[in-house]
DNA sequence: TTCACACCCTGTAGCCACTTCAGGGTCAAG
DNA sequence: CTTGACCCTGAAGTGGCTACAGGGTGTGAA
């Protein structure tokens, strides 16, 4: 026998809020679990094991879609690992585009920086001036 | 005299949608103009500028809040460049520490990707089983 | 028994920067 | 007088929650 937890309980064990679990079970990455005659849900503990991997899959920065194929394909006990990995280059190829895209970004914000570079020397700053109809262009 | 325009040509000019450009009258960031008898909007042409300066500022990833502050700072005619500065510096350092971030992430990504390289080959997928309790411990 | 208090329930609104939709009204051309 | 492009407002949806309102449940103490 496994010990029985209420959400309260469960959440503290996986560090998450009450209420997060409560979503991720209307999202239908948690399964809907039995309750009480108080109408209080009620947990199997080994349900921790399925939170902390939900919890390790978002501070990767997955989205619940992504989590939730991943479960399914875990659920499935699929033999082939094929579609777990297409899953995760995929996301990598996505934070990588992330990264390029700011730091394209950060190379503008510091050339319109550049345009300022004497603190209140104009009294038309430079700054601001740039960020008028002409595009900002940075180096790239 | 200057051309007046409804919306649709302000927004395109702008290369915006209508809703957006609405939405930034709601906001404050976007006077609201005055109407035609049969209750149009109606703007002078100039606003073109003040559109494509937002939409600069967005395509930097700015917020709206950011956006309407330099905004605010531009209307008033300040002489300082200061704080147009310091509000630059302070989103140069949230695009950094963003990128920061996702680097980290990627890098665990990577790593777990590594847990199953060779593909079909467990019954266990390595990729699934490190995503368990254990938080999958990059190189740093 | 009765009280306080921690915990639980559902349902709703809020965040951000929009987009999309429903259900209309306006206006110029044909 | 109708078609069709354009415009209006207001509400709902996006993602991944958080926070709140307004209740019910359960337990230990007085």
């Amino acid at each position: 026998m496994s010990t029985a937890l209420r959400i309260g309980a469960l959440a503290a064990r996986a560090r998450m809020s009450v209420e997060a679990l409560r979503y991720y079970e209307r999202e239908g990455l948690m399964p809907a679990p039995q309750r009480t005659a108080g109408n209080y849900r009620v947990y199997d503990v080994t349900l921790v094991e399925r939170l902390l991997f939900i919890r390790n899959c978002r501070s990767l920065d997955m989205t619940l879609a992504e989590i939730r194929e991943l479960l399914r394909l875990r659920d499935a006990g699929e033999d082939d690992c094929a579609p777990v990995d297409a899953l995760l280059e995929g996301h990598i190829r996505q934070v990588s585009a992330r990264i390029d895209e700011l730091r394209q970004l950060r190379q503008q914000l510091r050339t319109l920086r550049g345009r300022c570079a004497a603190p209140r020397a104009a009294a038309q700053c430079g700054i601001l001036s740039s960020l008028g109809p002409a595009v900002p262009s940075a180096s790239g």
